[in-house]
DNA sequence: TTGCAACCGGAGGCATCCTCCATATAGTAT
DNA sequence: ATACTATATGGAGGATGCCTCCGGTTGCAA
């Protein structure tokens, strides 16, 4: 996955050595045991004093926002991947089995984040646009090839998935997901 | 709405009481505010203490159960009267319709509810399996009618409408919810 | 009226979020 | 090297909310 570090105002080095090591602590947090990590956990397990993880990271959601930032860079990535695949629908089906998979592994981070309205020009909004316009290309794809209704909305078609991993949160059952996911999938269909 | 009043173990007329005044404020409270009420604030607007709302409801979890009982027998009440329906994919819809504005109206408390595993037995329990037996009916119906497709099974198509409200949750957008939920439906046509 | 089992209520323990500010330090100017 | 200062640190503690515990109260049966 890529390391998304991204260089903003100079800060000095202690300052960016512990927001680098706390992002890296949340992020590894996150993925075993999902988006309900205690902040003070993470100060801890990474070393540094509560105070400076808020200074860092303002508020609980910012800093869920910076760990999903690589998610969704990821996720754009794949799409572009997929644009060129010979069958457009199997590109669309396999973009959104990703999105589902990702939202789980992050135990719905991404369905907690995608799901806050963020403030125009915010990184991890700017992201999550990006990331959405490559998908966007890929259903665009398959509505051209006429294997997808042509008034199904990416933006629908994404909070449903999302929709999945937060109702299987409490009580995750693959067969149940799929399930569902095989419904939406349906439901896109022509 | 009818007044599930589940006389059960003779109880002090005062203890009977303050668990009907205790239950109706936390109703009215879901109505207007959503599930993630303070239970606090409805002890005082019951007037009774938190110790009083405590023993009658042991856990968070056991007050919005009893609150969304009234809502899960309805919702059977709703789905028995449209067994009857001209049209069988219609009273089908039309009763998954509920399910989504039961939802949306108690800001997904019945999705948390519906969310949890509850133990067998219970009356939640019991109330939420006739529910979903009379749904069942219906959506039987619709499949005998070559209406929707028979590999369909009622609890993907509830949890993934169940899924729709909790994702509309933090910004809820009428035409969005739409929109999904048309995409449910059309997913499991025919 | 009396006795007691059932019931009440709120003080307080625990967890978590977040703020504030006295102290420490990186980087720069001399 | 030294001094200076803007920047950064970190933990004490305030706020909120969940839930428990137990001394005091009260309905009700005899």
């Amino acid at each position: 996955m890529s390391e998304a570090t991204v260089t903003r105002a100079p800060r000095r080095a202690d300052a960016q050595r512990n927001y680098e090591i706390i992002l890296a602590t949340a992020r590894a947090a996150i993925a075993e045991r999902g988006a309900n990590i205690v902040l003070e956990d993470i100060a801890r397990d990474a070393g540094v004093g509560i105070g400076t993880l808020y200074r860092h990271f303002p508020t609980r959601q910012d800093l869920l926002e910076a760990a999903f930032l690589d998610e969704a860079l990821e996720l754009r990535a794949r799409a572009i991947a997929l644009a060129d695949a010979p069958s457009t629908f199997d590109a669309l089906v396999s973009w959104l089995r990703l999105q589902r998979d990702f939202g789980a592994h992050g135990r719905s981070m991404g369905a907690a984040v995608m799901n806050a309205k963020h403030t125009e020009g915010t990184e991890i909004q700017i992201a999550c646009a990006s990331m959405r316009d490559a998908g966007a290309v890929l259903l665009q794809h398959a509505q051209a090839a006429g294997e997808v209704r042509a008034e199904v909305e990416l933006v629908d078609v994404l909070r449903l998935i999302h929709g999945i991993v937060l109702a299987n949160e409490q009580a995750p059952d693959a067969r149940r997901v799929e399930g569902m996911f095989d419904l939406v999938i349906a439901g896109i269909r022509t």
